[in-house]
DNA sequence: AGTAATCTGGCACAACCGTACCAAATTACT
DNA sequence: AGTAATTTGGTACGGTTGTGCCAGATTACT
């Protein structure tokens, strides 16, 4: 159900944006009718009227998200400059790119988030299309950031590079401390021949 | 809780091998402690009586799917022909470790699972420090395998390579009709000079 | 044989969950 | 202004969850 009234509008994108802030904070199952309406200041049952299911809301919240963080790729590519393309502080702009900005010490919770995403995906087919769409796009961006800075590559070595972040990161995730990041930039670091 | 009594002790065995088919059928939210007692025609209350809690109950499923894994593995490097360890069929015993023996139709499914468990070890805490034992024995299985073949490497090699076959793998999650072997086979056929 | 430890299994509880319902309030439209 | 569409929010229902409880059956031990 969409909403037909501007304050209507203005509610269900309340709902929306909380529904993306439990997504972030606990992962996919924190997102519930009621901890959404409670976060938002609504009640329980606006979240029925505004959204045929709780997967429907889920699915906001989730396009919310992913367009928030293509919306910080592509700030981060219209302020690049080629010049200081070559070291260290490239490869942390991919990272940033693949795994969200960093967030200080919640930053492996950050990053989990990233990779529940991914891996939940597979039970719930419904969120498919999106994280397709979604993850095309930002393909997309990293195959342009890569010829910006000078460093034009196929879309084959784009594909293996977020695969060994990926990877990185998954296998990151059962350290004692984890810290994916970390990983990521080592595993990076050597696939494109720094250090 | 630890049975002391010889038909305790399979009854309690019986728990945990139900609850690790539903690990397998289900992921881990499939675990209850109703749904465990059903599939090992138990009743309910002997999940709780042999098992303090249900994380304890999940723990104890998924270190008896992680056992029968290794030992599949061992079998694997056991009989392992150090003539035809070039090619494709060294590929695919890699990905038998790395994935599982292919599971036919279901393959997707049951790769699936092994990185929900990867994933859910980042809201789950209690299951690090097993999921990290398995995961190096696993690991000092692949570095055996690969000096067998008359490949050797280095730990940094064999991290890296599954690195990039845990990221083919998360990212073919996505695609309308998955298939994350054969995408972890492309990944891992490039990465090793073949084709 | 008899006492103690162990195990069994039926049941109940409180806390969630998604969602349906519906009368009242608000807003849009003619 | 008045009718219709939309929105609101309180409530309730049926279901599932983890887990506690406890009288009785079974098993181990002396």
């Amino acid at each position: 159900m969409t909403a037909a009234t501007p304050k209507g509008e203005r509610r269900r994108q309340a709902l929306v944006e909380a529904a993306a802030g439990l997504l972030v904070d606990g992962g996919f199952d924190a997102v519930r009718h009621r901890a959404v309406a409670e976060r938002a200041g609504l009640p329980l049952a606006s979240t029925t009227y505004y959204f045929d299911s709780l997967d429907d809301l889920v699915t906001a919240a989730l396009e919310f998200h992913g367009r928030a963080e293509l919306e910080y790729g592509k700030a981060r590519l219209a302020e690049l400059d080629p010049e200081e393309c070559g070291g260290e502080a490239f490869i942390d702009l991919v990272l940033d790119l693949l795994l969200g900005p960093p967030a200080g010490d919640r930053d492996a919770e950050a990053v989990l988030l990233r990779y529940e995403r991914l891996v939940a995906t597979g039970r719930r087919p419904y969120l498919r299309p999106l994280m397709r769409k979604l993850s095309g796009e930002l393909h997309g961006l990293l195959l342009d950031i890569f010829t910006h800075a000078g460093q034009p590559v196929g879309q084959e070595r784009v594909e293996e590079l977020i695969a060994l972040v990926d990877g990185a990161v998954v296998n990151a995730l059962i350290e004692i401390s984890p810290d994916p990041r970390a990983a990521a930039r080592r595993m990076l670091a050597k696939a494109m021949g720094l250090r």
